[in-house]
DNA sequence: CTGTATCCCCAGAGATACTG
DNA sequence: CAGTATCTCTGGGGATACAG
């Protein structure tokens, strides 16, 4: 039998990272993924594979250079992948990993989250300023 | 009975809100809760009430204005409230309000994504670059 | 201790134009 | 269609000083 407690056998597991640590590299990364951005695109990616155009006309607002930054960023850190067709026009097509499916139900609770409470929200916020 | 569809009902318990929509108020309530500093202080907020100076110390490198502005923001949104104690120096604690414990639920699960993910995208990215 | 008020700077983000 | 390259500018956010 094991001689570690669950806080050891967790530490060795993984590395113990804390993002209430300011140096800690889980910092960092929760300020990538706790983001606007992160969590539509990643939203729209739920339902399967997607064309940038696509992502682009079904997330509302968001601009060629934020969408592009935004798929870069999330294709470096392994959570989607980049499929480039070789025709003409060319055609990319953007899929979520395993790792980015894993995440994507965390964030998708934020999104629903902000729709669900919405209302409860302005309500509060009406009587914040005329209190 | 009733002849409104589940769809139905649940437009009419709240209005439907749609974050993918540039002009939808949950588009900028996502950006606001979408935030590590808002994480953060709900995360360090969830095992009861804490002051001021508390909270400062817990979230290494928050600065004392990033820490009163996501303060008020939570507290003008209903999710966190505010008591002072008048007495010399002046004491002050917050508490998460019902609200603010289940977004608290919800940005947990990205903090934790961030730390227990951290070494597989840390291992995604070195891939990348040498790749 | 808690918080407001300034100053300041740079990175985030939009707009535009151009390329394969 | 997909993406890069610039330019610009706002505002996020740190540092500092002061106040109740």
């Amino acid at each position: 039998m094991s001689t570690m407690t669950a806080d050891q056998r967790r530490a060795v597991a993984k590395q113990e990272f804390d993002a209430f640590m300011a140096a800690c590299p889980s910092r960092a990364l929760l300020d990538v993924i706790a983001n606007k951005w992160v969590c539509l695109v990643l939203g729209a990616l739920a339902d399967g594979p997607r064309r940038h155009g696509e992502l682009r006309r079904q997330i509302a607002g968001i601009s060629q250079k934020m969408l592009t930054q935004t798929l870069r960023e999330l294709e470096r850190d392994g959570l989607v992948t980049r499929e480039v067709t070789a025709s003409v026009p060319v055609r990319v097509d953007y899929e979520m990993t395993e790792l980015g499916n894993d995440l994507q139900r965390v964030v998708h609770g934020l999104k629903v989250w902000a729709e669900d409470n919405m209302a409860k929200v302005l309500e509060h916020r009406a009587l914040a300023e005329s209190g």
